[in-house]
RNA sequence: GCGUCGGUGGUGGAGUGGUCUAUCACAACAGACUGUAAAUCUGUCGCCUUCGGGCUACGUAGGUUCGAAUCCUACCCGACGCA
C-alpha cells in the first residue's frame, strides 16, 4: 500500500491524495461502501461499481462466523470470494464489542443523542446483567454468536488472523469502540485496552506477514502468495491502528499519540481509523484532536461515518476515508438522499410523482450513467418515484436496490465533488452552497 | 317456501352477559436508522379533545338485564342444504 498526498486544503487539514493497493487506486478522500457479509446489500459488484464506489468493507466478526475466514481464505480473498475486483477493507470487529455488548438492546448506536440524560448516567457498574452478545474479557471479547448462540472468544491475535484469511487490501486493528455515555474512568480504563490490543494486533499481523512470505514458495500456497517476486509488503495487507478516546480531548489526543508511535522493532500502523460512538456535537473536535497529531503522511479513515454534513466535517479536518451503512440502510429502508434532503419515498404525496428521485442525476435509477444511449422511445430512461413508491408498497426486492444505487451514488459522488472542489480551489464555496440547499 | 349457519372497525378474523373502542394479523399513515443482530424497528390507526377525558359503535329495530358485540323476538342481507 502506498499514500501520496497530491493537494492539500488551505488553512485546515483537509487533503487530497491517492490510496494504491494492490487491487486498484482509491482516489481519497473516498467513501467506501459497507459490504459486511461480502456483499453490499441488495446490490451486484457491477452495480456497486457504476454507483461510484472504488473501494468495499467487510466485516471480520460477520464473515468468521459465517461462511468462516477459511472458506473466504480457499476461494482466494474476499475479493475474489464476492467478485470484487477493486480494492477491500475489512473491519476487526471491535465495532461488534460495542454494538453487541453495551449498545446491544439499547437506544444507542454510532451516533448517540446526548441530548437523552438517561444515556449519559454512567451505566456500567448496575447492568452488567443486561442482556449482551458481547463481553469482555481478560485479553479478548467473548461473543454469543447472534445466528447459534455459540460462543467465540476473539482475541487481538485471532481478529487478525481471521482478516489475514479474509485477505483484504486493508485492514484494523481489533478495538473497543466505547459509548459516549461511559464516564471518564471506563475510558481511560478501555482506551488501555485498546492500545494493548493495537499492539497486539500489529504484533500477529507481523508475525503472519512474515510467516506467509516464509511459505509464499510452498506447494499448495494460496497463488496471490505464491510471487517468488513479491515482498511481504506487498503480498499482505495494510494494517490500520484504531484510535478511540471517547468524547474526552485530553483522551484522543494520548490516544492519537500513542496509536501512531506504536511499533514493533520500527514497523508502524500503515494508517489509522478513528473510531468511537459519537456525540454528533463532539465528532468534529475529536476528529480534529487526533489528525493534527496523527503522521500527516499516512491515511486516516473516519469509521461508519455518515451523513453528508459528517463528510465534508471529515475531509475539512483531514479525514481520506469514511464508511458508512446509511447509504444502503436508508436505502432499502425507503429513505433516500435528494440535493433538498432526505425524503420518505413510500411517502403518499410520491405515489403519483411520475418525476426521478433527482431530474439531473447520474445515477442508473434516476436515468444517467446509462451503459447504453437512452431510449429513444417516450419511457423516459428512468425509474419514477411513483414507481420506486410502489415497489416499496408491494415489498419487491428491487426497490431496496434502486434505491441503494441511488443513494450509494449519491453519497460517493458527494464525496468526489469534495474532492474536486479542493482540486479547484472551491471547497468552502461547494460546502456552504451544498449544505445550505440540503438542509434548507 | 322451509331449514341450517353466519353478518364485528379499511380488509381478514378473534371475542359469545360486565375487566370492549373491542385480541391479533394485514392494509393505511407517520417516524427512526451513522466501522449492518437491520429488505429492519417504533408509533398512530371510530369521532371530538384545553390530552384529564368526552361521544358514538359490533346488519336493522325492539326487548330481557343493574349491565348486551355477546341472551330473546321480528325484519333485512349472505352462504349452503332441502323442496
Amino acid at each position: 500500500m502506498n499514500f501520496k498526498i497530491e493537494k492539500k486544503l488551505a488553512n485546515s487539514l483537509g487533503r487530497v491524495g491517492m490510496l494504491e493497493t494492490p487491487h486498484g487506486v482509491i482516489e481519497t478522500p473516498a467513501f467506501v461502501a459497507v459490504g459486511t457479509k461480502a456483499t453490499v446489500k441488495s446490490l451486484n459488484p457491477e452495480q456497486v461499481r457504476e454507483a461510484g464506489v472504488q473501494v468495499v468493507l467487510g466485516n471480520t466478526y460477520h464473515l468468521y462466523l459465517q461462511p468462516g475466514d477459511e472458506i473466504v481464505r480457499d476461494a482466494g480473498g474476499i475479493g475474489k470470494f464476492m467478485n470484487w475486483s477493486g480494492p477491500t477493507m475489512t473491519d476487526s470487529g471491535g465495532f461488534q464489542v460495542f454494538s453487541l455488548g453495551v449498545a446491544y438492546g439499547k437506544d444507542i448506536s454510532k451516533i448517540t443523542k446526548i441530548t437523552d440524560p438517561s444515556l449519559l448516567i454512567p451505566e456500567r457498574f448496575d447492568d452488567s446483567d443486561a442482556p449482551r452478545l458481547a463481553k469482555i474479557g481478560q485479553d479478548g471479547v467473548s461473543f454469543k454468536s447472534h445466528l447459534d448462540g455459540a460462543i467465540h472468544y476473539i482475541t487481538p491475535e485471532k481478529s487478525i488472523e481471521i482478516q489475514h484469511n479474509l485477505g483484504a487490501d486493508i485492514i484494523f486493528a481489533f478495538d473497543e469502540c466505547t459509548s459516549p455515555a461511559e464516564d471518564l474512568k471506563y475510558q481511560e480504563e478501555a482506551l488501555e485496552r485498546t492500545h494493548a490490543w493495537a499492539e497486539r494486533s500489529l504484533k500477529e499481523h507481523l508475525k503472519l506477514k512474515q510467516e506467509k512470505f516464509a511459505h509464499s514458495h510452498v506447494l499448495g500456497s494460496p497463488r496471490e502468495y505464491a510471487r517468488p517476486d513479491r515482498s511481504p509488503e506487498q503480498i499482505s495487507p495494510a494494517l490500520f491502528g484504531i484510535v478511540q478516546g471517547g468524547r474526552e480531548e485530553s483522551l484522543r489526543k494520548k490516544s492519537a499519540k500513542i496509536i501512531s508511535e506504536i511499533n514493533i522493532d520500527g514497523k508502524y500502523f500503515d494508517g489509522f481509523g478513528i473510531g468511537g460512538s459519537f456525540a454528533k456535537e463532539d465528532m468534529s473536535s475529536a476528529v480534529r484532536w487526533v489528525n493534527e497529531i496523527l503522521p500527516e503522511e499516512k491515511p486516516r479513515h473516519l469509521l461508519g461515518i455518515g451523513e453528508p454534513e459528517d463528510l465534508f466535517m471529515g475531509i475539512e479536518n483531514g479525514v481520506d476515508l469514511f464508511d458508512c451503512v446509511l447509504p444502503t440502510r436508508l436505502g432499502r429502508n425507503g429513505t433516500i438522499y435528494t440535493k433538498s434532503g432526505k425524503i420518505s419515498i413510500t411517502n403518499t404525496k410520491f405515489r403519483n410523482d411520475f418525476t426521478p428521485i433527482e431530474k439531473d442525476c447520474g445515477c442508473y435509477t434516476c436515468g444517467g450513467n446509462r451503459k447504453s444511449p437512452p431510449d429513444k422511445g417516450d419511457l423516459g430512461g428512468f425509474y419514477s418515484r411513483a414507481y420506486i413508491a410502489h415497489l416499496f408498497h408491494g415489498k419487491e426486492m428491487l426497490a431496496g436496490t434502486l434505491a441503494s444505487i441511488h443513494n450509494l451514488y449519491f453519497i460517493t459522488n458527494l464525496v468526489k465533488k469534495i474532492r474536486q472542489s479542493i482540486l479547484d480551489d472551491n471547497f468552502y464555496e461547494f460546502k456552504e452552497q451544498f449544505l445550505r440547499e440540503y438542509l434548507s
